[in-house]
DNA sequence: CATGAATGAGTTTTCATTCAT
DNA sequence: TATGAATGAAAACTCATTCAT
């Protein structure tokens, strides 16, 4: 059947762009932009280096898909927090300790390259202006306020605290590409003290 | 006289020297190793880009030097601590805001990207090796004990502590690199309450 | 078919370094390792510059992989003696003919370059090192032995009329990259008298 | 007084260009026109870089000068010949151990390297056309002849023969350039063989 | 006269991208 | 689609030459 070759066809190129997307994302992550070469994120796929161009215009196109995609990414696991059971202090150590052990560092290793890096595509930029850590912040913020009010969490300016907790876990998202993770249970105890206050 | 001329020689270059190095910390720590043209640091130094070959071999020669001389730095930003008044929480206190806000975070920016990335010279990534984060551990080790003997820190592990603390600080120096500066004062006093533990 | 196609490429390979190959000897004999420019092995052989870094490293591989290649050329050119039809004398009249109006002098004026010249590759230098006249004397040794037994050539040392034999030829090889050649059937009977003695 | 102050700079400078000379032969030789960097010289001559500019106006003028000198030197060791006690045949042994051992040789590969390299200047060019080893037979032509009527030269066309001898020669001295001289006694003898046809 | 820092044009080398197969 | 050869523009690096001291 017609429909069913051209939806195989279809199949096969996703994955090669999944396949294309997962290779990529690791190279960018360690090396950055300028550092990658289309051959390098060709051979971690497997691919010739000609076939990338039949998945992507450019290095630049790939890169800010790349940014999106991580965009998005980020986010669904900000949302995660609400659906985890448990008091509000209780989500956010899970919250915590999935971001910090899961291990999606790439992600944002590679956000902060576009935000912090010159030679990135313009159109990366232009993505992550609207992407600022108030982002974040907005999504927290009700969890937070909740935590608060139960008193589990310290008084004060409950933005100021997000956005707090926000700087010190991606700081330590950054670390973490290369740090042989160790013993992060303890760590999110300690860092949780700083919002806690106890 | 001969030997005043030598000198005045030996000056001028040594200011270049300086005066290269500076540029290239800048350059290197915003856009890594690769990212980086000797024409920009060039141009940032305000020389032709043959006149860096002058004073170092190659970009790679250029990038160890500066990491060596980044490393230097911060081992001594570490040791301030002691030099300070107040008791132990205080001169924590100063240190960090001290990191946090001097803006020295190109040093720190550019350690990290030794560590991290690929495309970095061998001979700085064996410099590195040897300069983990326990150098640093055992630097302040001393200062959160009598911390917590004083009972101004949290009980607990003290090697623990100052590893969360040091990864914690370093983790905001890179994000540091490139957000605006604010308020600061209040982030010390939250992200102390980590090791205050109140 | 894939393996046709596989060959092909293999095919098409091998003859663009064969051709780049050929170009580099021309172009490195006349001008010596440093004096040639990679553009100008590019224009003989007729591709981009860019290219030759597919098949060749760098200048200093493509050097050393000819100067291998130069080698092993001129010792089947000497084996070839023993495989003329004659006396001995005739045999060494036949080869000397050969080489001095073959026109092989580019290879020799190759070896002489990385034996004498400084700027040359360490590998080549290496490989010329364990390659010196020593071997073509032994190469001929047998030939001169006869020669004298039959009495076509002069009594003495045999070992030292090669070695002398040798290094007239090779001499007049190097003379000879840029000569027109002449009536060298006069020649080669002058030369010959150094050995027969007549 | 004034005029021995001039004559005492004038020494001076003599002097510096005799010792630029001789350092630039040695390098040039070995290394090419190409090859060879002006620090390169001014390092064994033991000035600076910028001082050869005070003596020789370009690189080009320098290696011309060089050829120019070498070309006297050359002709100058030929007339020696005349000078020497002995018959013809004598007088030419003597000239062979002479030019064969006393390492000028130096002076020949510039020539050589003057003659077939590319990358020469125009100059340096123009010198050696009208300096062809046409030249050099001319010279040696009465002292064949001689040797022929007085029977110690083999028969033929003594232009021939000298310009045999001479090609020889001359192979010889490029070669020489790297050999440990060992043993020339013996090759002058077999050598010789060529012309005395004995 | 002497030095060595400084320049900039020219080379080598790299790599994103295209294209024939 | 898939490959990898081919191109060319751009970057790293070299070096003859100039120039301030």
């Amino acid at each position: 059947m017609r429909s069913s070759n051209k939806e195989k066809q279809d199949q096969i190129r996703n994955e090669r762009r999944e396949q294309i997307l997962d290779a990529a994302v690791k190279v960018f992550s360690r090396r950055g932009v300028v550092g990658t070469k289309m051959s390098m994120i060709a051979n971690a796929a497997g691919i010739s280096p000609g076939l990338l161009y039949h998945y992507f215009k450019s290095k630049d196109e790939l890169f800010t898909t790349l940014v999106e995609w991580a965009m998005e990414q980020s986010h669904s696991t900000m949302m995660y927090a609400y659906q985890f059971s448990g008091s509000p202090i209780e989500k956010i150590r899970t919250l915590t300790e999935l971001i910090l052990c899961e291990g999606d560092s790439a992600y944002f290793m590679l956000i902060h390259q576009a935000r912090t890096s010159d030679g990135v595509p313009e159109s990366a930029k232009r993505l992550i202006k609207h992407h600022s850590m108030e982002t974040y912040v907005d999504q927290l913020y009700p969890l937070f306020k909740e935590g608060q009010q139960v008193g589990d969490i310290a008084a004060g300016d409950p933005k100021e605290l997000v956005y707090c907790y926000l700087s010190v876990i991606s700081g330590l998202m950054l670390l973490a590409t290369q740090e042989d993770e160790g013993q992060y249970k303890m760590k999110v105890d300690i860092l949780l003290r700083m919002i806690t206050g106890s």
